[in-house]
DNA sequence: AATGAATGAGACTTCATTCAT
DNA sequence: AATGAATGAAGTCTCATTCAT
């Protein structure tokens, strides 16, 4: 066998394992993953997976590092609106919780987990964290564009960036908990939600 | 030994189980908790927490109901502030998020379970739920009356309470998670949190 | 507390505990009966009962005394018949079979109970038993008259008896068992049982 | 290893731990066997069984069904005997015995059991029985065959061989649970049996 | 007479991991 | 590369029994 196509070979079957890793997670959470329920559902013997990965972390990790990419993709295509930063904000988020509630079980056992290395990626209330984190960046960037064309109230990008998240974050976790809002109850949760970020509870033109 | 002193020991010993329990909890979540490592705190063999409590279960709920419950007693205690109702949100938040710091493990417990029975009382999206909710209620009232008296812009209460309620909830979550936030940092997102409530992204006196 | 007012006391608890028991046997069997379970029916602490039997196997011994003298009461009001022993048999049987049905779980959680004490009461096929059971003596010598009278064929009266018994029990078993038996079915059974045991499968008149 | 020899190491194992499982029931009867016994008296530690089997449960069924389909097996060679259809009850049923009697847990494990998939192998009180019972239909179709040849008495064939297999069956568990009876009393009943079942208990040529 | 605390053993089961093959 | 055997620890829970009070 060529090395490279075993090479292939390798990543398919690593590729494998999270499949299977992840469809118990999205059943069970990450709590119920276990290394035989995973090797059960390939049909392979619970000793292979070392082979692979070094341990238990180290599938768990890869996983979430990959779920993490495929939530970010979904607010990659966001487009610069160079007039409009509040568009821009409102068409990231509008997206991001639109890929959150269509894999909820993921994004709870995602963001919601404590362990360490998942820790290391979804991490956004530190200080500094727009120079780590390209989401948070991304948002606190538009902010700042906001401020310098005066269409948002002066204050620290980064941190009204975070708690804006942690607003939406909110929103998206206790729809996904309580479970059976209807639709129409969270298409208006979320027009209010945006209402709330942008303008705020204080009445306008106040003084 | 007299009956009342019996139930006195009783109680002291029940309160020994719950205490050694929320160490372990503290230390290592709800998901480390175990009667194995509650009785080796109290110097007990296992079998005797069954005369005490009748199951594992039954420890996790008294446990995350009398946390709750003294979260919720918290905000019980928030003065009515007829002239400046954002004044009261506040001190109401402000109590409560502080509450809900002191005791993590429980909030994150209570308010992320998915169980039926305890999502009767930790609902909070629904449609109406300001008639079956005292926080959402109280909530809801307060910024009915800012609009009534012109402080704040028009809006449904209770949509907004609601949006409102789960912004905090979304930070606290995040905080609790993230786990090693400096406490000065915690503030100042606190801060940052009441601002973006108030006052939202956009800037004032706009048209 | 006069001596015969606390004998009467004490003769009391012992049969609440024994009810107790009984009703712990009849809803989950003999195996399922525990010291707790009598006495948290009876509201009493697991200790008391050390104060009044010596062990759980004194109780199962004094219940199963008990039922079984139950049991036998249901046939010891069969009236003698002097002309026809088969009638008395006949009399017998339907009272006993009756009475079993009446109580299945526990004449199961008797009749096929293992342990030594129940044993010792239930025990039939040993050689000599009508020396020491009442039933079979009553069953034998009605077998004994019949043959003495002609109307049996010759045999062993006690090895007839123990095979009649055993036929008998045999149904009353299988009848508690398949648990869904329509009455109607076994009032058949029971009255080919009684032809089987009165003249057998060949054909009479045989030269 | 190859898969064939790895196989059979594999059916070398259960058999092992049926074999052991064996040995404790047989000793102590079911209620008495558990995976430690098991596993001490192989010498593995109890994790391994869960390889082999499901659970305890599993090793149950495995162990009873196996018993019982011996004990049908013995009776699948009884030799049709045109003449006398009470010479092919006569050897069927002492073939049933002795292969009941040589693995009693099982049979008492298989017979008295109430589990429902269990009933559906074992009920046979039922009307219309021999068109769904191999065991009843042979023995319904002997004395059928018994009566069109005028050897036996007319009767509802079904309903007979309902109550002479009941009645054989309770002999055997009566043996079984007295646990014990000397060898030369089991024949001597055994040879009563056949006698009650076949002339009965009144005397012939009684017109 | 009665209690309730307490134990220690044992029940079933799941798991991450190692290792010879 | 892959397997299947195997372990040992840990999990929850039930039980009969003892004992100081």
């Amino acid at each position: 066998m060529g090395k490279r196509r075993q090479l292939l070979k390798q990543e398919e079957i690593k590729a494998n394992i999270l499949n299977a890793a992840r469809k118990v997670v999205a059943e069970e959470g990450f709590q119920g993953l276990s290394i035989r329920k995973i090797t059960k559902l390939i049909d392979y013997s619970p000793g292979i997976v070392y082979h692979y990965f070094q341990n238990k972390e180290a599938i768990i990790e890869a996983l979430v590092t990959e779920g993490y990419e495929r939530i970010l993709a979904s607010i990659s295509s966001v487009s610069r609106n160079e007039g409009q930063p509040e568009a821009e904000i409102k068409e990231g988020f509008t997206k991001y919780i639109r890929a959150a509630l269509a894999a909820p079980e993921e994004y709870k056992a995602f963001l919601l987990n404590e362990n360490p290395s998942v820790l290391t990626k979804t991490s956004l209330l530190a200080q500094g964290i727009m120079e780590r984190s390209r989401t948070l960046r991304a948002l606190g960037e538009a902010i700042r564009r906001g401020i310098e064309m005066g269409r948002f109230a002066p204050c620290d990008p980064e941190l009204m960036a975070q708690v804006i998240w942690t607003s939406v974050f909110g929103l998206i976790i206790k729809i996904i908990i309580e479970g059976n809002i209807p639709q129409e109850q969270i298409d208006r949760l979320i027009e209010q939600e945006f209402k709330l970020l942008f303008y705020g509870l204080m009445v306008r033109n106040r003084h």
